[in-house]
DNA sequence: CCACATAATACTCATTTCGAGTATATATGT
DNA sequence: ACATATATACTCGAAATGAGTATTATGTGG
């Protein structure tokens, strides 16, 4: 056995949102890409992975996490090469907070950003017909062999066939990674990219971690509560509603999803209204805690529309 | 900051069901606790930690490994203690295989061994009531403040309390730990312990692992079609039902079971029939690998019976 | 050969959930 | 007062779900 050396690095996705806009925190060298806040996990200070992650994103960014989740490790050689040579291990948080300031060197930025293909809100994204999917035939015609090319052929339907599921992100984008139309591909295969870049890249394997985040959230939305991770203490039911269809990238039905979160009890009333510019006021609602403790599994399920405006 | 190093090591539930047991293979060094096989992970030969797990767990137990998923990422300090004295972060697969040949030093063990609190298919387990249940009150009231003691009533009832739910198997396997009714609590403490001992305690994190294994197989039976992995080519609807069962640990309506199984298109008969020492003889069926393609998220849903036998 | 015991498979039915609407209520601006 | 905008309530049919009963196909002991 070898005696190169591995250490481990710690990343966070970072989420928040704010009104109809999903975002994440990004640390900005200046002219490289974006990248998630990054640190080395120190097993001399720390007990825990987490409280490893806790105390240096707190010195980076002067944040303090709330609801944090393990998603994955990654250690792909050649995905993530540290300076001095030594392997990177990097294993992937998924954390949520209200947004709040955020330290100098970093910023909030639109999830979509990184990921235009997966906002689907206001109509399926056009890219999807007029630059992926005929790029994803080439990449299907261009497999080696028959058996290949079917293998091709069916991940291409499951991720961007009929039927749009919103939780298969991070498979969408390993199929355009190894399809050579983002970035990071070619940049890790040390070659130049000829074809589409698709939306906007970023540093190490960061895109891949934050694809996993979004997968992991917009799965645990619909069995957990976690929504209210990200919501003001009191909110309307549009707003949390919004919120929601920020995160899935998809249309909800009004009236429904009132009901749905009614009926679950997942909130309850404050007696207080808003005060609009126009229309009629909205009631304030706030998370009932309690919910916890009686539903077995209370989440906001998701009631997807299929047709029509709400 | 420091330079202790750090040694990435591999571990994997590797699951099988034979009739209505669902085993797990186990290392047993004599005299030694139940391992999990266990292996380190070697940067400077393997490309990703997979391809690591493949490797060594074939060398290891001859077994060549089908369906893989990673878990979880460990690295609790005094939980997994290499002998060097190097932090060891372990990372956890599940792996799914049909049960064959084991190596030397190697074997199948049921899982519920484990977690007999777990098993509720013939009732619910009687120790749940005369063991765990009195002795979690007491940890709820040895809380050192009214604050703890909310903390801890609330975890015992989402545990064990009204609506069991059968994905939970970590959450209970943590609170029994930090109750220090499982052995691991003790020996990782290096006290000893005057009470109850639940279960057969594992090597190192090694039955956090697997609980972490059931949990997340339990989870995914019900929106992938994950349980063909684990049966023969050709199988009848009640031994898949039995191996489905097996798994989550509850008993499922039979009629039920077979008009989802078979709505979902998730099998097809193969016009050949077993030889059963009494009653009606029952068709063979195979699992459609081709929904995989047709469906954007199948799986087989429980169908969860609320009383009486099926 | 005929009743059974036993298990497989088919069919029924009430209830709940879900998707998609329409209807009504309460604001503001003119 | 009324047009407009939004919140909230209620309705309705289709599908899914839970829990049965009914029927069919075997082997076995009289």
């Amino acid at each position: 056995m070898s005696k190169e050396t591995v250490s481990i690095g710690l990343s966070a996705a970072i989420v928040a949102v704010e009104g109809e806009r999903p975002s994440v925190l990004v640390v900005a060298y200046d002219g490289a890409a974006d990248a998630l806040p990054f640190g080395p996990f120190d097993p001399a200070q720390q007990r825990t992975l987490e409280s490893g992650l806790r105390k240096w994103v707190g010195e980076q960014t002067r944040f303090d996490l709330g609801y944090t989740e393990q998603l994955y490790t990654f250690g792909d050689k050649g995905r993530h090469e540290s300076a001095a040579g030594t392997r990177v291990v990097s294993v992937g948080y998924l954390a949520l907070t209200r947004q709040g300031k955020e330290a100098p060197e970093t910023a909030w930025r639109g999830w979509y950003h990184y990921f235009p293909w997966e906002d689907w809100r206001d109509s399926k994204p056009a890219m999807i017909d007029s630059t992926i999917l005929p790029a994803l035939k080439k990449f299907v015609n261009d497999a080696p062999n028959a058996e290949a090319t079917e293998l091709r052929r069916e991940r291409v339907n499951v991720c961007f066939g009929e039927g749009w599921d919103e939780e298969r992100v991070l498979e969408r984008y390993e199929l355009l990674y190894e399809a050579g139309l983002v970035e990071e591909f070619w940049r890790d295969s040390g070659r130049t990219n000829k074809g589409p870049s698709l939306g906007t890249p970023m540093l190490f394997d960061h895109r891949r971690i934050l694809a996993t985040a979004i997968a992991r959230l917009r799965g645990k939305l619909k069995y957990r509560p976690v929504v209210f991770e990200l919501m003001a203490p009191t909110f309307t039911l549009l707003e949390l509603q919004r919120a929601v269809e920020a995160l899935a990238g998809l249309r909800l039905h009004k009236q429904n999803f009132r009901r749905l979160v009614a009926e679950q009890g997942l909130v309850e009333g404050t007696g207080k209204f808003n005060a609009p510019d126009r229309g009629r006021p909205a009631e304030l609602f706030r998370f009932r805690r309690v919910v916890l403790r009686e539903r077995p599994a209370p989440g906001v399920r998701l009631g997807v529309r299929r047709s029509k405006a709400s």
